[in-house]
DNA sequence: TATCAGTTTAGAATGATTCTAAACTATTGA
DNA sequence: TCAATAGTTTAGAATCATTCTAAACTGATA
């Protein structure tokens, strides 16, 4: 609770009613990788009252203070994971699916960059099926 | 011209006035990287008159019958690729980048997967910067 | 406690893509 | 060659996640 608004502050957020309650559900010790509709879901099952357009400006706050990451993984719909370690997924769109891949995954035998190219990150997207 | 017509004949596709200019931009030995906007525009240059509804439902149909392959890298626009070997990308999305990978390029230290999923592709996008 | 920059919000706007349903055309069989 | 029909094309409407707008609200500071 203090924990949170000094979290919040910290981290160059005003610690609102509405933040406060989105950091409350997203950093409470278990990894989640959620959507914009799916964080909003969760919110209003818990009658908190928050606006969609809310849950998108602090997801995007949070994005940007670097407490979450962001994933494109298909079209529609993305995903913020609060999981801020560099890592990879396994993903099946068809089912909704995302689970981090958090051991020693190795990419080995890139070629080199295009000139005047730097690497930003390399993503490894395990697609399933079935 | 005729070879046009017998491939898209050979894909089940009816060689129509639309399909048969898409095809020869697409498939003119060179491979590409196309977005729906980005081919429409490229038919306009040329005058063909074809609605960018059908260029979406072309490119579709080319993918469906794998003669495409398709690219979801970032969230909006989607990529339609006509290398169809398996291969990864080096992405940039701020300067609409995109370069295909086609050496051999190794994941490993896969964990194993979750139960009674099966891997469909492992795609590896090469995030640019600067 | 007043002030004000930072926030929240409803609803409108955006933009890529898909849908609809009416007009058009390639194919096939007689 | 031609009619019938299944497959195609198309303009415009619809969809849907996300962003924008601008007015109301609130945390922080003095």
């Amino acid at each position: 609770m203090k924990d949170i608004k000094d979290f919040l502050r910290s981290n160059s957020l005003r610690p609102t009613k509405q933040r406060v309650l989105i950091a409350e559900y997203l950093f409470d010790g278990e990894n989640k990788h959620v959507t914009a509709e799916k964080l909003s879901n969760e919110l209003n099952r818990r009658k908190t009252g928050i606006s969609l357009a809310t849950v998108y400006n602090t997801l995007h706050d949070f994005y940007e203070r670097g407490l979450l990451k962001k994933l494109s993984l298909g079209l529609d719909r993305v995903y913020f994971d609060t999981n801020t370690d560099h890592h990879h997924h396994f993903y099946s769109d068809k089912e909704q699916l995302l689970i981090d891949i958090n051991n020693k995954l190795k990419v080995s035998g890139l070629p080199k960059l295009p000139k005047n190219k730097k690497t930003n990150k390399i993503e490894v997207i395990v697609h399933l099926d079935n």
